[in-house]
DNA sequence: TTCTATGCAAAGCATTTGCAAGTCC
DNA sequence: GGACTTGCAAATGCTTTGCATAGAA
């Protein structure tokens, strides 16, 4: 019951991850559609839909949540923190190094067992904050 | 246009708010509409979402999404973060003080001008940790 | 009175699912 | 060949919205 059936390589699910690996705008499953489209006119959202929950199942991708109505992914399995623009909704990486520190603390004060954290941060971009201050 | 029309204090938003801030179990808007039915009978969904909403803009309440499909509402406007079991789908508060230590590495790794931050912790919760380790 | 809020129901949007046909091993 | 995947389209589930009516100020 624990055993999962066995993945097969389809030319589908090799395209999706590539995709999504060589960008790093944090597509929502539409927009990764669009791209792998390009490469695979036939392709089907539905497809997509599925290959993503699966990669993020095993591990191989991370999704994003919190972001609005649509889901995010990113093919950085590395573990690391996003942040999103308030103005434009841009999502960018953070790459601090995650802190077990908190996950203890955290422990402490729940009685939870802890097993890893999401840290979104808020906040506006590079280019929307000059906007804002603007009309500040 | 950054103006917002008055506020009406109505019989709804009231007793919407109450029973929010009288939980601890960060309710759906659906879970919430429930609740809230038993002393209105005649309140929509459609209001409950609307109030929610607007509550959330004017942070009366905060929203905690990253949780599944539906978004959850909690009435406490205290900063805190969320714990969310990976067995049951329950969510428990963490009264850590939120640090602004990490915003400023953030900061200084983005770019970006950095306003806040909404953290997760993941795990199993004191009922569901033991079912896993009985498994494990 | 005036303008916001509500109830109801329909619409909207993202995501999931059933099924027959296709493909990988 | 058999089991896993796909494409297609319909279905689902959560949330939003239009509109006439009710209600707060």
């Amino acid at each position: 019951m624990s055993k999962e059936s066995a993945q097969r390589i389809t030319r589908q699910r090799q395209i999706i991850l590539e995709e999504l690996r060589s960008t790093h705008t944090h597509p929502t499953a539409d927009e990764l559609y669009s791209i792998v489209r390009k490469r695979l006119p036939k392709v089907s959202l539905g497809t997509v839909y599925r290959n993503l929950e699966r990669m993020v199942e095993r591990g191989d991708i991370q999704k994003i949540e919190g972001c609005g109505g649509q889901k995010r992914f990113d093919g950085d399995t590395k573990v690391h923190y996003h942040v999103r623009c308030l103005e434009c909704g841009r999502i960018d990486d953070v790459m601090i190094k995650p802190t077990k520190r908190l996950e203890i603390s955290a422990m402490r004060e729940t009685d939870y067992q802890i097993t890893g954290h999401k840290m979104l941060f808020l906040g506006f971009c590079p280019k929307c904050k000059h906007k804002i201050h603007a009309n500040g």
